[in-house]
DNA sequence: CCTCCACAGGAACTGATGGCGT
DNA sequence: ACGCCATCAGTTCCTGTGGAGG
């Protein structure tokens, strides 16, 4: 009866909130205790004391699927270790670093130095050689006697990138210790691929799995238990339904053992539920909540393509379930009438390529005899999605 | 049983950009 | 002012291939 924006308005005003802790929803949020992790913390600390006692400690190299708790893990024992660490005025560094976030080697080790303390003068963004980003970030452990402690995250990837360059910057990481007068450097590295040690140079293996630390899945009912844990802490009492909460568990934890979803999975069917004046969080607002994360990521990334890309999305769009050929001929009419210049056909196959590792679009290599051998793609978000995330962008206007 | 299609997808290269050291 | 270095988007050239149709 009472009009929605006042019912809102006095929620917001009356300050009640079925949500008391927002933070704690985060995954990256570091809990006192990290449940079923208790002897991965051991095994991290025991790799790293060294640090304490000023030898060098043990490269390390932790294994485990994203959402095992693997990031925070580390990152909590470290920042431990920093902790006593400042008391006693001992110079050691920490470095945290996600290969991911960097698109090339060079970026990796210019964040590395940025948060080693070196400035756009002593280390320029650009136009420097690898090898001299290099020597820098050594010599500024030796000069101030650092002991700095390395952590890249999804190393995996970082290892692909070595790969594709041809330095093995990997290595010479791994074996700085033997060039520094002063100070240490320990690595340590973060993989979601339990296969990725196969794809290195056996060198870096040796110097950087000197200890190894595999992160298991979790099951569901442990993921429910994270989940209790955080709720208790973050949301006002008997806020998240029963079976709102298993549902979340179920949703996340049923195939990968995923605690980083089924936390974003909470928050959100959280904040829906807020957001509906609901007192509680049920099933519904977990399915909502489920979809809504997956059409935001979709959305998100169909935005973020280069105008090119998004051409080619809609030349399948106009001709679902076709075959390369098809798709380029399509898009080319397409490039003519928004006055485009057309890339080769080359150039689309690999677009077409990189559009299906990120999911938007679905392939299937199919042999037709002497028809030849082709890819046959097709969408696998709604076309409405695509429409919706490329209105406004000015030149596809009128092929929409 | 062989042929030959219609592409897949690797490799090497180009040209532009941007910024370094000397 | 000059050469150098890394990176990126894109191009050129290439070799490889499962099976329908002869």
């Amino acid at each position: 009866m009472s009009d929605p924006i006042d019912r809102m308005l006095d929620a917001a005003e009356s300050g009640k909130s079925i949500i008391k802790n927002r933070e704690i929803l985060h995954f990256t949020y570091i809990p006192n205790t990290i449940l079923h992790r208790n002897s991965e913390q051991e095994q991290v600390t025991q790799s790293l004391l060294p640090i304490l006692k000023q030898s060098r400690p043990s490269n390390l190299l932790v294994y485990g699927k994203p959402g095992t708790g693997k990031t925070l893990v580390v990152k909590k024992v470290l920042s431990k270790i920093q902790e006593r660490v400042e008391k006693s005025n001992f110079p050691i560094k920490l470095v945290y670093s996600n290969s991911k976030n960097e698109t090339t080697l060079y970026g990796l080790l210019v964040s590395l130095g940025r948060q080693l303390g070196l400035n756009e003068k002593e280390l320029p963004t650009t136009g420097l050689a690898i090898s001299e980003v290099f020597k820098r970030l050594l010599n500024k452990i030796t000069n101030e006697k650092l002991n700095a402690v390395f952590v890249i995250d999804e190393i995996d990837y970082l290892a692909q990138l070595v790969v594709k360059t041809g330095k093995d910057i990997l290595y010479q990481l791994t074996r700085a210790n033997e060039q520094l007068d002063a100070g240490s450097l320990t690595m340590v590295g973060i993989s979601n691929d339990l296969t990725f040690k196969e794809k290195l140079d056996p060198r870096v293996i040796s110097s950087l799995g000197e200890e190894e630390i595999v992160f298991t899945n979790y099951n569901v009912e442990q993921i429910k238990k994270i989940l209790e844990e955080r709720i208790n802490e973050s949301f006002i009492e008997d806020a998240v339904e029963e079976p709102a909460l298993n549902l979340c568990a179920a949703l996340a934890g049923g195939e990968h053992g995923d605690a980083r979803r089924a936390i974003d999975l909470l928050r959100v069917a959280g904040e829906l539920a807020e957001r509906q004046q609901s007192e509680k969080v049920n099933i519904e607002h977990v399915r909502e909540a489920s979809q809504k994360i997956e059409e935001n990521k979709e959305e998100a990334s169909l935005k973020s393509y280069p105008l090119h890309e998004k051409l080619v999305i809609l030349s399948i769009m106009k001709a679902n379930g076709s075959s390369t050929g098809e798709i380029y001929t399509q898009y080319k009419t397409l490039c003519k009438t928004v006055g485009k210049d057309e890339l080769t056909q080359r150039r689309i196959t690999q677009m077409l390529s990189e559009i299906e590792l990120s999911g938007i679009i679905s392939g299937r290599l199919i042999h037709q005899g002497i028809h030849g051998r082709t890819k046959k793609y097709k969408l696998t978000v709604s076309s409405e999605i695509i429409k919706k995330s490329f209105k406004d962008e000015l030149t596809l206007q009128d092929i929409i």
